[in-house]
DNA sequence: TCATTAAGTTTCGAGTCGATACTATATGAT
DNA sequence: ATCATATAGTATCGACTCGAAACTTAATGA
């Protein structure tokens, strides 16, 4: 029996040498995955490089030089702000989505999650979705959720939903996606 | 209702910055903390730069650059295997057991999993294994396991124990460390 | 004895990453 | 309106990772 440090650890060590060998086949880090993935999960408010930088627990100038690399590579395109000068809007391009989906295709560990079987999915999903939140809370570190689980998110009837901080309405589409500004809602149904 | 691929690796940079920060404290890049850690676990056959680098995934380049750090922060010596001369033993001091010990001791992961109460704790790590197990039957890598838990290990009987593969004797201690002979047996008892 | 293999080291180039200094745009208080 | 301050991002530096390739030394085997 060992130890859930020492097996997220292992886990972690996999996915990294997989996500090397993967990224490494289109001559890319680890980590400009770890980019063209969160922009394409994530809401038309959070893609930008400040997000990105707290999403992969990085700094402004280091996310400034992968955007660079992505950028020269075609997989990822800037656009500045209509509203605010100061930021910078990154577009995932085709090219960034079919490498995307390429790898993710490729990926064994995918498949080893797909061996597990339904059941030992839904309670490994849920067992790491707590263990998350736990670490979240005491790393005082964003929580990055889905618009769905916020507690902004406000559901007007039907198909139709709301951001409680913009006040935009927001598609079916938005709600599955991952918002900087995601604050979990106070333990409903979840699990402790 | 987020993906494992997601939690996993939510999960990991949530971890990563964590060992950043930590590691950081002491001038350390994550990795040197990721060879103390494994130095502090594995048995006498598997103290060499060699095993690490596979333990770890990475190239044995790599492997003798982050030793070189370590040995120069006296962390960790070296000393030739007197049988075979090619090969480095490496040695875990004092000053990196006790400095493991220290962010063992200040990580919030640690105290994350501590929360989660020893029920949700067991099922986790079941999940986790076999999670674990399938990847890495399916990335082709070594298992890395306990010596307790590989199909060489005799029971002698008593607290006496054997390797299968040196013939040597194995202490009770021996028996709980990670060796890199180590081959799951096939799946006896764990669940599927 | 000589070729081959294995364990490590060294060096190189691209890249990460934190830190720091910097530019440019917004915001807010007087 | 002005000026201080905060925010988004860029540029540069140094230490380090990492893969690849060349190299050293020691073991192995025909």
């Amino acid at each position: 029996m060992t130890s859930i440090p020492e097996l997220i650890q292992r886990l972690a060590v996999v996915t990294q040498a997989e996500s090397r060998q993967l990224a490494g086949s289109a001559g890319l880090q680890p980590v400009h995955v770890d980019v063209l993935r969160y922009l394409a999960r994530c809401n038309r408010y959070s893609n930008t490089p400040a997000a990105i930088g707290q999403f992969l627990g990085s700094t402004k100038g280091t996310v400034s030089q992968s955007v660079k690399v992505l950028e020269r590579e075609k997989l990822v395109s800037k656009l500045s702000d209509a509203k605010d000068g100061r930021v910078v809007r990154l577009r995932l391009l085709k090219k960034g989505r079919d490498l995307l989906s390429r790898i993710d295709s490729e990926s064994p560990m995918q498949a080893a999650i797909g061996n597990l079987g339904p059941d030992a999915q839904s309670t490994l999903a849920d067992g790491l979705t707590t263990l998350l939140r736990n670490a979240q809370r005491l790393n005082a570190s964003k929580t990055f959720g889905v618009c769905k689980t916020c507690c902004h998110f406000r559901r007007l009837g039907g198909n139709e939903f709301q951001c409680g901080v913009t006040g935009e309405p927001l598609s079916v589409d938005d709600s599955t996606r991952i918002c900087v500004e995601h604050e979990s809602r106070p333990a409903s149904v979840a699990g402790d």
